[in-house]
DNA sequence: ACCTGAACACCGTTCAAGT
DNA sequence: ACCTGAACACCGTTCAAGT
């Protein structure tokens, strides 16, 4: 007499009263990243989660790699939203940036997935949003492509960079604070002659600021305009 | 009488004439990774390749990403390696950015690997060539890390999106200049009115030479140096 | 059209047992 | 000390069969 039946009912008795659609996959898929990492996403964890079976994922997502973009799609979507303008194109640069900063830091998941999604939407909305601001700026569009994709590769690379620390972190069991002390530890006992650069850099390590070290980086960039 | 004399003696038949060690393990892969990128580096592939068990590599080799932090590693110390200082600290910082770009080019999977090798040996070798060519500039400490770490983001960022490019190429079999082209070709069908920054840069998207379009980046950070 | 869930073809990692 | 290879505990993906 039917599992079938049995578990579209269940499905239905769930927190969303709808059956089996892209949206509520992706929205699950973000759910179950949020609460433990990119390891906590798997097909079979997902279709639990759903009531449903994981196959049946299959009929509304391409494939992993689609779900891992979709779900960067809808945060990035969401944080693009709740951004507001600055008073100048340079101050909505530095705005946009920071909130894409402050929402890859709080889903690391997202930093190591956004990088692997080259080409799709979430890059496609974030280029956008670069290239509006910049295009503000008078420059030609050879140059507005330019600095809109270096500023692009650049968020990108910080938000592998925080991904993998955090990644590192978490399989060590330790924060961040406790991670960075401890490559500043390995750092400070290179060898002095070959890594004199490094073993400085390990001094001011600890207790340097992300957030900020990153809105210099794209500071840097923006005078580079200036100076062309 | 012993599958264990066997095998050795079978290892010790093959091209590498003595028995297994971290370096041997760490050439293998790297011919692996090569030859077939990342997908091809698995613990079992790797154990045929070397005539051993698949349990000895973890004899010289912690897990997967201590194996694939090492791969990087020794390419990214023998590409430093042939590069040569160029006249001014700027020239070497372009060489020795080209360098890189070129190496990661060439070898996909560590467009990949590399970003996910935070804080470990391949990024100290990078941050540390910056470093040193940074430090010629005259800057303060502070202004030297974050100039360096700018440009290493950067560098992470475009090998990334470099890894990530290639890896959809190659699942759909084709190469670098049709799979621009689909890029292209999906972009210019976005919506005109939420996307006309993106509709414009995918007209020239297929013609455009990431290459060249790297190097302005890394010319946009050293021109903001002067303007500071 | 949409869903089920067993089955397939893999993985990385461990570990008792060997030499 | 170093190596063997079967076993373990997973994966993503497919697909015949259901409704």
């Amino acid at each position: 007499m039917a599992k079938y039946a049995m578990k579209r009912k269940e499905r239905n008795n769930g927190s969303s009263s709808e059956g089996l659609s892209r949206e509520s996959i992706i929205e699950a898929a973000v759910a179950l990243l949020d609460s433990n990492g990119e390891s906590a996403l798997t097909f079979r964890a997902l279709s639990e989660r759903l009531s449903t079976g994981s196959g049946a994922i299959y009929w509304h997502i391409a494939n992993k790699s689609d779900l891992l973009s979709a779900a960067c799609d809808a945060v990035v979507a969401r944080t693009i939203a709740a951004i507001g303008h600055g008073p100048t194109p340079k101050e909505s640069i530095r705005t946009f940036s920071l909130a894409m900063f402050d929402a890859i830091e709080a889903r690391p998941w997202m930093g190591a997935a956004l990088p692997r999604a080259a080409g799709e939407m979430p890059i496609v909305r974030i280029l956008e949003c670069l290239g509006g601001h910049v295009r503000a700026l008078g420059l030609s569009e050879q140059q507005q492509w330019l600095v809109a994709s270096a500023m692009l590769n650049y968020i990108l690379g910080v938000a592998g960079q925080n991904a993998a620390n955090m990644h590192v972190a978490m399989s060590k069991q330790i924060d961040r604070h406790d991670f960075l002390h401890a490559v500043a530890s390995t750092w400070s006992r290179l060898d002095a002659d070959a890594y004199p650069f490094v073993r400085r850099a390990a001094e001011f390590l600890p207790q340097h600021n992300d957030r900020e070290d990153f809105l210099a980086g794209i500071d840097l960039i923006l005078r580079g305009l200036d100076a062309g």
